[in-house]
RNA sequence: GGCCCGUUGGUGAAGUGGUUGAACACACAUGCCUUUCACGCAUGCAUUCAUGGGUUCAAAUCCCGUACGGGUCACCA
């Protein structure tokens, strides 16, 4: 029996042989140095922000060299996928701004020229190649079960050799395809398994785009590359559909590295040109002094719905993540502050290659209050209004009735070159802002507290004072502040500091006070936001009303 | 256990043999400024780069060993 008539045995529905396949997937039309890369998920759940990160980092690495980023569904574990699962991973991406060039584009669909996208829908593809390695004696069908594996894997574990399916180990190697092709129509459910060619104790040099060059053992595992249900496992699949879609490089996660000569051996058996490789390290939480993983069940940062409950502009998090990835980003945004972080130039060599490190919410934090302090004022109302009416219908329904007063709050010192740093996030804003709407202030069991002034009658006549012989609405920030002076010196109060600390005793108290009094009369809170500011939006009235609970 | 990678302050890190008395940013602390808070400013926070040895006039930077951390060893990706 040739080899030729053994692979037409195996297999004999493929459609299309290997060459018309590469036929049909022609060399893509791109400049010399663009990118062509991808993400390429299984649908077996919810993206979370490590995957978001190498998302990111891949289209970012595609985009900046005008080269290709596309979507690749690996859903060869039907045990595993879920319904719906390529639509789900779109839209938690879509709201990151993460869009592709070409791959699925919802549970159905697909664009570009290099599909299909979805792995399922490939299988002739791959099977077109096991053949081709049939035919070149560089694959065998193997009949082990789990049952045999498992005991050869129990044994070399007792005798403490290397564990695997390789060398005398893989004795389906030496069955003769005139006995396979008898188990086979027997009945006997069989795998493709690769017939390595590797030497264990040969070395060979991986080169990694951010970990650099490896030395490691070449692969002599008789890996599977097709299972017992027909489908490739992701090796197989990753080399045939990375050579056909011409993909330049792969970026994952470094879980991968320890496969990558595994990797190689099946593109060179194939007879591929290899791909490169760049391995990002995970994102860690320090849980009590010991680091891990960000674990999506135990970390709600870990989860994409956090940003979005939460209120954490997508951008923050996106500069956050270039931040902890690429070393020189952080510089380069401190200089190009309202620079978009898709000008900043990626490279690889600047990706850390330690261990991983720490998500730090703080830092996150950090880098949100300074984005968002940069916002105009009719921006943040806008994407506040868009946070509510998800998460808090009560507040949604305030900012709809008041928009321009809304946003006149939110202009308080903004729109400036220091501009306050108030909200990290859009779910800080009402806890900041609520006493400006009467409905809510009127609404409220209030609670005051004036620090050093604490009588009831002086808080009554600093109050009525103030109201009826000093403000105006029509006052400009200079002689406002004057007038609150002229109340000191009416009342007994250091009008300048330095003359307060130079003789304190001389006063009932000093200007901080007072004007701590009017504050917190008007606000229950002593941090606020410019006085000036809150008294011109209140007015006259609303003042004089809320002065009133007092009297 | 085998193989691979990593280890610089509380955190992210710069730095690959000599202007490093170890940058910068976050966090933290103190002070200044200020009508509060925030901002801003100033100062402090690793006598030391996991550890032991070696090479060298000189090492965080090169070499070897050890420890610790991570990854992987599926008909899962």
């Amino acid at each position: 029996m040739t080899n030729k008539e053994f692979a037409d045995f195996l297999l004999p529905d493929v459609e299309h042989s290997w060459e018309e396949y590469e036929k049909m997937y022609p060399e893509r039309n791109l400049a010399s140095d663009a990118i062509v890369t991808r993400y390429a998920p299984s649908p077996t759940g919810l993206p979370h922000i490590g995957n978001l990160l190498q998302c990111f980092m891949a289209k970012r690495f595609a985009r900046q060299s005008n080269g290709v980023f596309f979507l690749r569904i690996e859903d060869t574990d039907t045990e595993r996928t879920v319904e719906n699962g390529v639509s789900k991973i779109l839209d938690v991406l879509k709201d990151f701004d993460i869009a592709f060039d070409e791959g699925m584009i919802s549970d159905t669909d697909e664009i570009g020229s290099y599909g299909p996208y979805m792995q399922s829908k490939r299988r002739d593809i791959y099977r077109a190649y096991a053949k081709k390695l049939i035919e070149e004696d560089k694959a065998y069908p193997s009949f082990a079960s789990k049952e045999e594996l498992d005991e050869i894997r129990e044994y070399q574990e007792a005798t403490k050799q290397r564990l695997g399916y390789y060398g005398r180990w893989a004795k389906d190697r030496f069955i003769t395809k005139e006995d396979a092709v008898k188990r086979i129509q027997d009945g006997e459910k069989y795998v493709i398994r690769m017939k390595s060619p590797g030497d264990f104790y040969k070395t060979i040099i991986v080169d990694d785009l951010i970990k650099g060059k490896m030395e490691m053992p070449e692969n002599d595992i008789d890996e599977v590359i097709i299972k017992k249900d027909g489908l490739p496992t992701y090796h197989f699949a990753h080399a045939i559909d990375d050579h056909l879609m011409h993909t330049t490089h792969v970026i994952r996660g470094d879980e991968w590295v320890s496969s990558l000569p595994k990797h190689l051996q099946i593109f060179d058996v194939l007879g591929f040109k290899h791909v490169k490789y760049a391995h990002l390290a995970p994102l860690l939480k320090d849980d009590d002094g010991t680091k891990r993983k960000l674990s999506k069940r135990k970390d709600p940062e870990a989860g994409l719905v956090y940003y979005h409950e939460e209120g954490i502009p997508i951008e923050a998090v996106m500069i956050y993540l270039a931040t902890i990835t690429n070393s020189n980003f952080e510089a380069w945004f401190d200089a190009n502050p309202n620079a978009s972080i898709n000008d900043f130039k990626f490279e690889f060599k600047k990706v850390g290659s330690s261990g991983g490190a720490i998500y730090d919410i703080d830092k996150l934090t950090n880098i949100s209050k300074n984005y968002i302090s940069r916002l105009k004022a009719s921006d943040l109302y806008d994407r506040v209004l868009e946070w509510a009416k998800v998460y808090d219908n009560a507040f949604y329904k305030l900012l709809s009735k008041y928009k321009d007063y809304t946003t006149s709050i939110l202009n308080i010192e903004r729109e400036q070159k220091k501009p306050r740093k108030d909200f990290a996030k859009y779910s800080d804003v009402f806890k900041q802002v609520w006493y400006m709407y009467d409905e809510v202030f009127d609404s409220k069991e209030l609670e005051y507290d004036f620090k050093n002034v604490t009588d009831k009658d002086e808080i009554k006549t600093i109050l009525k004072t103030y109201i009826e012989k000093y403000y105006s609405d029509n006052d400009t920030k200079e002689e406002w502040f004057s007038k609150i002076k002229l109340l000191c010196d009416e009342l007994g109060y250091a009008s300048d500091m330095k003359e307060y600390k130079a003789n304190p005793d001389k006063f009932k108290g000093n200007v901080a006070d007072v004007s701590t009094v009017i504050r917190v009369a008007l606000t229950t809170s002593s941090m606020t936001p410019d006085l000036y500011e809150l008294l011109r939006l209140l007015g006259k009235e609303r003042i004089q009303k809320r002065f009133e609970r007092f009297y």
